[in-house]
DNA sequence: AGGAACGTTGACAGCGCTACCAGCAACGAC
DNA sequence: GTCGTTGCTGGTAGCGCTGTCAACGTTCCT
C-alpha cells in the first residue's frame, strides 16, 4: 500500500548526507547553523549538497519546525505609488535573506485586514508588516497574542504592537502649513481624496495649524472618499475654487492631486505661485521636475520599508532593536510652486535644477 | 523520544474529522472536493470545522501533496508604475482563489531570472507567471520542463513556452509613429531609456516605420540604460535637442520620460504642439489630465495582469484555454500633444474633458 | 437472482524534514 | 584516576496532511 514512489528525481536531503557519509540531522544543521558542525563536516556537507544541487523543501522544513521563513505584508493599496516604494525597501531588505514575502492587499478595508490577519496567522508566520495603527481591536488581540514579531509601518503612534516605524503625518501638515504662512500665504485650502486614516491625520495637521493662526475655515476643505488620481486633483480644485474664488494657496494631501492641481492652474491661466501656491504631500519624483517645480513634503518611504524589513528580520533571529519605535521624520522640501508671493510665475530658466531648499524635522509621536 | 506536544491549541484535520463524526481522510476530501462527498457529511463537516474555527496547515498539505498553491510571479521591477497595473490584475484575479502570489524581482537581470527561477521551482508551484520572452536557454529549459501551467506576459512573440499574454510592442510603436505621420510630422525623436528588450522592440518599431518612411537618422535617437524617471525625460530631451534643434515630433518609450519632455518644453518655452509634438506610451492616467493633454499608446495591463492569473489557475484545475497565446493589443489614444501642425499651442478651455480619439489595433505576434 | 458499475468511505503509509534527547569523545579540574 | 563539562553527532519519532487502494452499499442491467 502507501503510495507510488514518486521519488521524481528529486534530491533529498538523506541524500545529501549520505554522499557526505554523515547523518541526516547532521546535514540539516549544515543548513540552519553551520557553525555547530566540525569544519571536516561542513565542508563533506557542503561539496555534497552542491554535487547533488541540493534544494530543501520548504514544506517539509515548515511541517517539521511549526514555522515558516515567510514575512507577511499587509499593505492598503498596490495601485499608490507610495507603496510601491515602501515595498521595494521591503523586498530589497529581504533579499539574501532566509525570508520571503507574503504580500496581501487589504484594499483599505480594515475587516478585509482582519480576515487577512487570521489567514496569515494560521500559516506561523516568521514576521509580519502591517500598515498603520487603525486595527480592529480583534486585529490587534490577535497580534498581541501572535508569537511573531510585527512591525507597524507607514506611522507612528502612541500604543505599539511590537515595533513601529514612520512619522507623524500629524506634525509633517503642520509643517507644510507653517512653511505657507511662512511665504506669506493666508488663505489655504485642503484637497484630500481617499481620506485613509493616515490622509485623516494630515487634514487634522491642516485644521490645527490653520485654527491656531485663526485662518480656518471649513469651507476650504475639500475631500472625498475616491481613490486619489492627477484628474481628481483638478476636479477637487476645481470644486474648490467655486466655493472660495480668492485662496492663494493649496496643501493637497499627496503628489497626484498636486499634480492635478498645477494642471488646471495652467489650464485656468492662474499663475502658480503668483496667484495661487501649491504644496504637495510625499515628494514624488516629478514634483522636481514640474513647472513651476513643486514644493512637497518628503517622506522616507523606501528607507521605511527597508528598516522595517531589516528590524523585523533582526528580531525574528533575536536580534531585538534597542528602540522599537523609529520616527523617520519629513521634509518640507520648498520649492518654486510656493516661493514667497510675487505677480511673476515664470520661474528661473535653471528651473528644475534649482536647489531644494529643506525644512527638516523629525516628527514627534503624538 | 519524540517531541514535546506541542499541539498549542491549533485544531488539526483530525479534530474536524472527530467532531463531525468522520474519518479524517473524509473531513480532508470535504476541503479538497466537496461534491465528492455525501451532502449528509459534506454539511456535518461544514459545521464542525466552522465551530472549531479550523484552518488547514498548508505545510503539511504541501508536503503530503507533492504540491503547493502558490503562484510565482517574476516581475523585473517594483518601480516601474507599468508593473504596478499588471500586479493589480494578478492579484485580484488570485483573491477568492486557493492561489496564493509569491512575487520575485528580477531587477531587470535574466540571470537572477534564472536564479529566482530555479528557487522557485524547486518548491513546486501551482502555476508560474514570467515577464517577457527574453529567458536565458537554461530558464526556458527549466520552464519547458516544469510541469506546471506557465504564462508569460508583456509581450507576445513566436515561441511561447507555454501560454502567453500581451501586445506587440514593435507594432505599437509603429503605430504611434504612422499617427505622427498623419499628423505632418516628419523629423520625429525617440528617447528612451532602461533599454530594457520590450523598449528595445519599441525602438525597432520606431526605426522601421522611421525608415519605410525615408525619414529615418542615427542622430534622432536618444537612449540611456539608466532607469527612467521624469526628470530625465526632460534630460533626454535636451540632448536630443542640442543634436537635432529642428525636430517637430518626439516619441517617448513611456510616459514619465513625455511628462519629462512636456515639461522641459514648458521650461523652454517651446509650444507643444505646435512647435513639437509629443507622444508618450502605456497612457498612465496623468496622461489625460497634462497641459495640453498628452497622446499616449494605451496598453492593458490590469487587464493583462487579471487576465494571465484568470488563465494561469484554469490551466492548473485543468481547463487549458483553447488559444494560449493572447494578443491584447493596444490603442493610439490621440490627445492634443500630437494634433496637427499648428502655431497655437494653447489647448482649448475645455481641456482634460476633451474626447479621446483612439486608433485601436490588435497587435500581430511577428 | 447474479453481477457489473458507480458513488462513497476509510485504513494505511508515508511526504522530507527537524525537535528532542542520548551518546560519545576530548578535555580540564580536583 | 575520577568526575564533570563541553562540543559534536546520531537515533527516534513525529509535524498534519493526502495518495492509493480496498471495501462497502446502492443501483441498474442482463
Amino acid at each position: 500500500m502507501g503510495r507510488k514512489r514518486t521519488k521524481s528525481g528529486k534530491i533529498r536531503l538523506a541524500e545529501v548526507a549520505e554522499l557526505a557519509g554523515v547523518s541526516p540531522i547532521t546535514a540539516s544543521r549544515f543548513f540552519r547553523n553551520p557553525e555547530a558542525l566540525s569544519v571536516a563536516k561542513r565542508t563533506r556537507v557542503e561539496s555534497a549538497a552542491k554535487e547533488l544541487g541540493y534544494v530543501p523543501n520548504l514544506a517539509a522544513r515548515a511541517l517539521a519546525s511549526q514555522r515558516t521563513e515567510v514575512i507577511g505584508v499587509l499593505i492598503p493599496s498596490l495601485t499608490n505609488n507610495v507603496f510601491s516604494d515602501v515595498l521595494r525597501g521591503i523586498y530589497d531588505a529581504s533579499e539574501g535573506s532566509r525570508y520571503s514575502i507574503q504580500l496581501s492587499n487589504t484594499r483599505y478595508s480594515i475587516l478585509q485586514e482582519e480576515r487577512l490577519l487570521r489567514l496569515f496567522l494560521a500559516q506561523k508566520p516568521a514576521g509580519l508588516i502591517v500598515t498603520g495603527i487603525d486595527q480592529t481591536a480583534e486585529s490587534r488581540a490577535m497580534l498581541q497574542a501572535a508569537d511573531c514579531p510585527i512591525v507597524q509601518i507607514m506611522e507612528i503612534g502612541p500604543d505599539p504592537v511590537d515595533m513601529m516605524i514612520g512619522f507623524s503625518h500629524y506634525d509633517a501638515a503642520r509643517a507644510a502649513i507653517a512653511h505657507l504662512f511662512e511665504q506669506g500665504h493666508r488663505k489655504i485650502g485642503f484637497v484630500g481624496a481617499r481620506m485613509d486614516p493616515r490622509v485623516q491625520r494630515r487634514l487634522d495637521g491642516y485644521v490645527a495649524a490653520m485654527k491656531d493662526a485663526g485662518s480656518f475655515d471649513q469651507r476650504l476643505v475639500v475631500t472625498t472618499a475616491t481613490p486619489t488620481s492627477v484628474t481628481l486633483g483638478g476636479a477637487l480644485f476645481t470644486d474648490l475654487l467655486a466655493r472660495e474664488p480668492d485662496i492663494d494657496a493649496v496643501f493637497c494631501a499627496n503628489d497626484d492631486l498636486a499634480l492635478g492641481v498645477l494642471f488646471e492652474c495652467r489650464r485656468r491661466e492662474i499663475a502658480v505661485p503668483g496667484q495661487i501656491a501649491i504644496v504637495g504631500f510625499n515628494d514624488l519624483e516629478f514634483m522636481a521636475s514640474a513647472v513651476p517645480t513643486l514644493t512637497s513634503v518628503r517622506t522616507n518611504r523606501y528607507e521605511m520599508g527597508k528598516t522595517a524589513a531589516t528590524m523585523l528580520i533582526n528580531a525574528i533571529e533575536g536580534r531585538r532593536p534597542e528602540q522599537p519605535v523609529l520616527d523617520l521624520g519629513f521634509k518640507v522640501i520648498e520649492r518654486q510652486s510656493s516661493s514667497g508671493r510675487r505677480s511673476d510665475s515664470r520661474p528661473a530658466v535653471s528651473g528644475a535644477a534649482a536647489a531644494n531648499k529643506m525644512i527638516a524635522l523629525p516628527s514627534s509621536p503624538d
